[in-house]
DNA sequence: TTAAAAATCGAAAACGTTTTCGAAATGACC
DNA sequence: GGTCATTTCGAAAACGTTTTCGATTTTTAA
């Protein structure tokens, strides 16, 4: 309310509000005395600039738009945790959306985004989303976009992820390796990178280990807010092809709905059925047995995701070429109870 | 890059921005044919209208600031979808800020929501957070504050909140109704509201059963981040008090520290001591025993925080007296299987 | 046909800043 | 004292929109 502008310390000054505006600027064009009066009467005066009227002469907001498709539960969370942390400290809002994996609304959401005149945006695809001219339509529009975690390929822009086909790979492997010879797979559904490429990596090491590829040992489970899709699959599996050894999990989740049910079916994990899951949720140490998962660096992901497109942003504001790149943060596997007896 | 602005529209047609804004805003001393010819020129010439000069001229930014205290794991990511889904329909964006539980950078993030001239702020305070002028302070420059979950008495806004006091003491007195006779708690630290409330809802359970209050079976569990603390204290108690027959713990994350002992200790649960959550995170029902807790309603909390804090833009806009209600939410008891034998 | 009423439009100010460019004042130097 | 360089300041335009208010035109009524 009643908030002081620049004009309401240049008139108690009797000088201009440019000679104002360039004094606290630091302009090199204002006597140390008078910038100095300035300086004291903006303090006294409780001056704080109207980021608004900033926004509209610089055209910039200092905001940047985040789009995630899933609830904020989980994965997303550290990711959320990272960006935050990044941006605050280069000076940046973040303005969070959801899109519930859905295409439409990620859609309308990014133009919403845009016509916020945010300064870029982060965004994780939804499990739809296999069109991409609305983030290409950004990009041509000078909005730098930043993709993670749930990326597209053929979008040029930069991206950062891990490396999912290789992180399945190395998570069979170790299954192959510590003696587990008829692995499942529970997969995500068919749209979404990474859970295309998880299953690359489960198929090629099964198939890098002269173990044959059996299509009917891979589920689907395309939902990810709870664990309900792990659990009935389990039950399904077991009936199915009772003699499984193991299952690897596109995700956490559903490996502890898998786990859920083999608890309660007496079904003894890991030694009658190991399981392996995907992205050492915190939840990952609170069942029981504990389990083996990739961890995926989620906060790390929401830091770099942030510097590349501020990067972006100063360079595309300079003028400087813009460089798209490519971060592939390493995953780990954890080994936890769940796949050692 | 480009965009057409409404001067573009208006020399396309030969008429003046003046006409052009009208049309599109729905004026009526405009003729239906120039606001056809209008709306269907700004169609073709694919205009948005620049918010941030709209922005400056309505003096609104249709956009509303949240700063909650800890990662948003857990309880608050219900919380930010209901706000989420709220806001979003209601026509506003949301910057997102956490305080990590710190005073300093609470007040901080507040001070630059309000640079950023966002309509209102939702806050739920941090555990260090005992002086008010911050909020007041805003308030007082007419920026709606809409405080939720954890919340300061005295000050004078809208808030929406559970009654953990009359939450714990329904838990407590659950608990004596089953048959357990010596009650631990575990409580949090001494400052926020609800520490405070579920502490006192303990106490005076016990009190109305006829139960003596002994402050040597109340821990402190200050750490929220990790269930660390409430497995320390579990081991902690369990030598000092190894007569107790149930533990009331602040949180759920509290609780299955507690669970994740006595797992491993060997201690049975419910049997030998039976443990009692709050908050009902998605984790309780993870752990084994699933946990019994109160049900603390986080969507519905944001979406009835959001409501009240959009309302009271409206009034203030509109020059109508804004009246602050503080909305209490029911809690219930979900019974699991860490209170039953 | 004419006066009054209604319909339609546009000039201009305003929101609060930033920045260019020129003007005025001061200082330096001979 | 006069010239030139330097320092210090301010007028004004600009960012893109909204809205007031008056002007002009058209319609209505008598």
């Amino acid at each position: 309310m009643n908030d002081t502008k620049l004009i309401d310390i240049a008139s108690a000054l009797g000088i201009s509000v440019t000679t104002v505006s360039k004094a606290l600027k630091g302009y090199t064009d204002i006597s140390k005395s008078t910038r100095a009066r300035v300086i004291e009467m903006a303090e006294t005066m409780n001056y704080i600039p109207n980021s608004v009227a900033v926004n509209l002469r610089t055209n910039e907001t200092k905001t940047i738009g985040v789009i995630i498709p899933a609830t904020v539960h989980h994965f997303f969370s550290s990711v959320l945790n990272g960006i935050l942390e990044k941006a605050e400290k280069r000076g940046y809002l973040v303005i969070i959306l959801q899109s519930n994996e859905k295409y439409e609304l990620e859609k309308k959401q990014l133009a919403l985004l845009i016509q916020k005149r945010v300064d870029g945006v982060l965004m994780s695809l939804s499990n739809e989303t296999d069109d991409f001219t609305h983030i290409n339509e950004a990009i041509r529009k000078n909005t730098p976009v930043v993709l993670f975690d749930k990326i597209a390929k053929r979008v040029d822009c930069s991206k950062v992820v891990i490396n999912d086909a290789k992180a399945a790979f190395d998570a069979v492997s170790y299954l192959i390796n510590k003696g587990y010879k008829k692995i499942a797979h529970f997969r995500g559904s068919y749209v979404p990178q990474n859970s295309i490429d998880r299953f690359l990596g489960y198929k090629r090491a099964l198939e890098a280990h002269g173990i044959e590829y059996d299509s009917k040992l891979v589920y689907v489970c395309d939902n990810n807010t709870d664990f309900e899709d792990g659990y009935e699959n389990a039950q399904k599996i077991m009936t199915e092809n009772p003699d499984i050894d193991a299952i690897f999990a596109i995700t956490d989740l559903v490996a502890i709905g898998i786990i859920k049910y083999f608890n309660e079916a007496g079904i003894k994990t890991p030694e009658q059925v190991a399981v392996f899951g995907f992205s050492n949720w915190f939840m990952s140490t609170v069942i029981s047995p504990k389990l083996t998962t990739i961890d995926q660096p989620g906060f790390e992901m929401g830091h770099q995701a942030v510097s590349l497109l501020i990067d972006e942003i100063v360079d595309i504001k300079e003028h400087r070429p813009v460089t798209h790149q490519i971060i592939e943060l390493p995953t780990r596997i954890i080994e936890r109870e769940s796949t050692v007896k």
